[in-house]
DNA sequence: CATGAATGAGAGTTCATTCAT
DNA sequence: GATGAATGAACTCTCATTCAT
């Protein structure tokens, strides 16, 4: 008989980096989507294409991703991260400026660096039209998308937190919330298809229109 | 074999009949696109759909439009049609109820007429998205965008003429016209969407809790 | 306004001309799909298979054939219409030789017939084999099913019909009917994979064995 | 990292110990494959999925089997295996509760169980079909052919043994074991595609009919 | 004008197998 | 011995488009 005595040692276990590696090629294979996806339009996103661009057949993405909607959904999670990283690093930044907590300018810091994200960042706007049933209910499982509207949410919780400092009741501020959640998309909107020309406007001013006067009409809470 | 004997009435031109036959079979096809693209959505609409759906072989399809796209442009052109004559009658509508002219209530009834037309034909929003770029500037020609471009501002005009009414200079006109547009739009891109119960919203709530509040801050000219 | 006076040509409608057309280009990629299952087996039978040796490229074959599937139904189709055909001129034949009817004979007739048929056909065995689902219930629908089993059904009508000229009950004749068939299907088998040679036995032998004794068993009617 | 340390026995030279842990190993992986077939049927056997069931990733079958082809083989050995041990108990159990030989009890019993067997392991007759090449002459090589047949053979010795008792002369045992086994498996296979239906019949039924004129007709030695 | 045949590219997905580590 | 990454060929099927008739 062999004795084995597996002896485990203190440096990485084995598994441990295969697992890290593994990793690294997932995000190289997300990140080939993304740039397919942006050099190409969504449409243009097809499996093939991917492998290309990550330097595999197409067969192999299929170690990482189960299938192209999870590929899509996983550039969809990145991209809220990355909005919700921009959101909170604003609301952070603008407290840090002011001494006394001001509710009104954390409001207008977060719908101003939610609007700001998808504005200077379309194709994360095209994926989010996109994959939050642009069109239709896709693909997308219930199991994923409760996980996408939470960080969706996440990245709209500062304008809420502020709303209710400023004394708004609980159904108020859901009500505001969603208002300048819509204006904001329909502004994006209107601006990333370039009808937004059409009324010789600027989708920063039309911004800045709708939270001044939100401003005007929101509670003085001393 | 069929023998065909055609006998040409003296009245009219040859060419000009048969220009008018095909525009007949021109929107013969146009129809069933329409028929194919509501029943079954966007994603449906293929060559041999369409064609079946009008009783033709997919390649004669190609004889009244050149592409798929096409076709596409030539639905949301009729779509935007249907929405000008849906705002129209609304506006006179309400202007036939009233005796003296309100500016305001022109505002409110062609700002509602504009949200309930996408509101209750879902798929015409659909349209709308997904050829007003939606995602990417497409197969559209700018003779084309210019084309749909007037359709829809003819679509706001009465909100415009309201405007003006109300004395706000062009600037601001054109300003709120677009705040609103973009306001509705994005309404309802988080109604269709479904987003909109991530907050317990509801579309109508969310429209007129805005035009309330328009009208509010807008100058009260007497 | 054109008067059109269709006056139908004597000829062949054109259309009817075509659909003939049709038929022969659906029976040639059937000859094809049937040469290629005869030379590969049926696990080469793939649509670019197909499609190669007919000349075609893969998608076109669907202008004939809606799937895969419906192309091994008609092979099948096909295979027992040859048998049926064989099988009724085997026992024509028979009758023809004899003065007066003689149940016995008929009997023996048929089912050496349906024997000889799959015994010189292999490939229709397999087809058989594969597609009376061979291993397990497949693709093929109801219809085709209850149409594929009526055809086998006839080609088993002379048997059955001989055994009831023997004076056999309805029950009898169902049970020796149903006997006869799993015996050929059983040596058939053997043969057709070679174990008969295990035995160092002989496929017609045993056939001949079989209906040997069941002629002595079966009742002497006068 | 792990670091292995083996300490090596002293009683068994290593390369016997790890041949006997290596069929141990193939053991396992063919019982996997086993699961995997009776669970999913054979189409469901990939290389993949056996390697799920037995723990194993894709590529370390290989150490184990040089192609799906053996597992396959493996599979049918071990099938027939069962069968042996299944006829040869019921020929003991049937023996054992008879005071004097009974030749014709002997051939009923083992010719029953021969049926009984596949009637209750479809799975089974799914592996025997396809690989006793049910098709065409498959993967097998020469002697896994012949290792095979002798295993049939050998399930079938029962039967031929009470045919010799019975006083046929060798050749005469042949036939009708032939005759027998050709018999049982067009039952068999009627059955199990659901054909034996068509007839209103049932195989129990059909086998015992085949059987006991089988009886009838065969010498009857005192 | 309309047909229907055909193309050719492309879609997502699966799988046995190989091989460096 | 086992892993897991990767290949490459295969699969069925769909589609917009073209073109001879």
């Amino acid at each position: 008989m062999y004795n084995l005595i597996m002896v485990q040692a203190l440096t990485t276990p084995r598994h441990l980096r295969q697992q890290a590696l593994a990793e690294v090629r997932r995000e190289h294979i997300l990140q080939a989507a993304k740039t397919v996806f942006i050099e190409m339009g969504l449409e243009a996103v097809s499996m093939r294409e991917i492998a290309k661009r990550a330097g595999y057949t197409a067969g192999a993405i299929y170690s990482y991703f189960s299938s192209k909607e999870e590929i899509y959904g996983a550039l969809l999670a990145d991209s809220l991260e990355r909005l919700n990283a921009f959101v909170s690093q604003a609301a952070e930044q603008g407290n840090a400026k002011r001494k006394l907590p001001n509710a009104y300018a954390e409001l207008l810091n977060s719908a101003n660096a939610f609007y700001q994200f998808y504005r200077d960042n379309p194709r994360d706007l095209d994926l989010g039209f996109y994959l939050f049933q642009g069109l239709q209910p896709r693909g997308l499982t219930n199991e994923w998308d409760q996980k996408l509207n939470a960080r969706l949410r996440a990245a709209l919780q500062p304008q809420a937190n502020a709303l209710t400092k400023l004394g708004l009741t609980k159904t108020a501020v859901e009500t505001e919330l969603t208002a300048i959640f819509a204006h904001i998309v329909g502004v994006l909107l209107l601006n990333h298809t370039g009808r937004i020309r059409m009324f010789g406007k600027d989708s920063d001013e039309l911004i800045a229109h709708y939270l001044k006067h939100l401003q005007v009409r929101l509670p003085n809470k001393k």
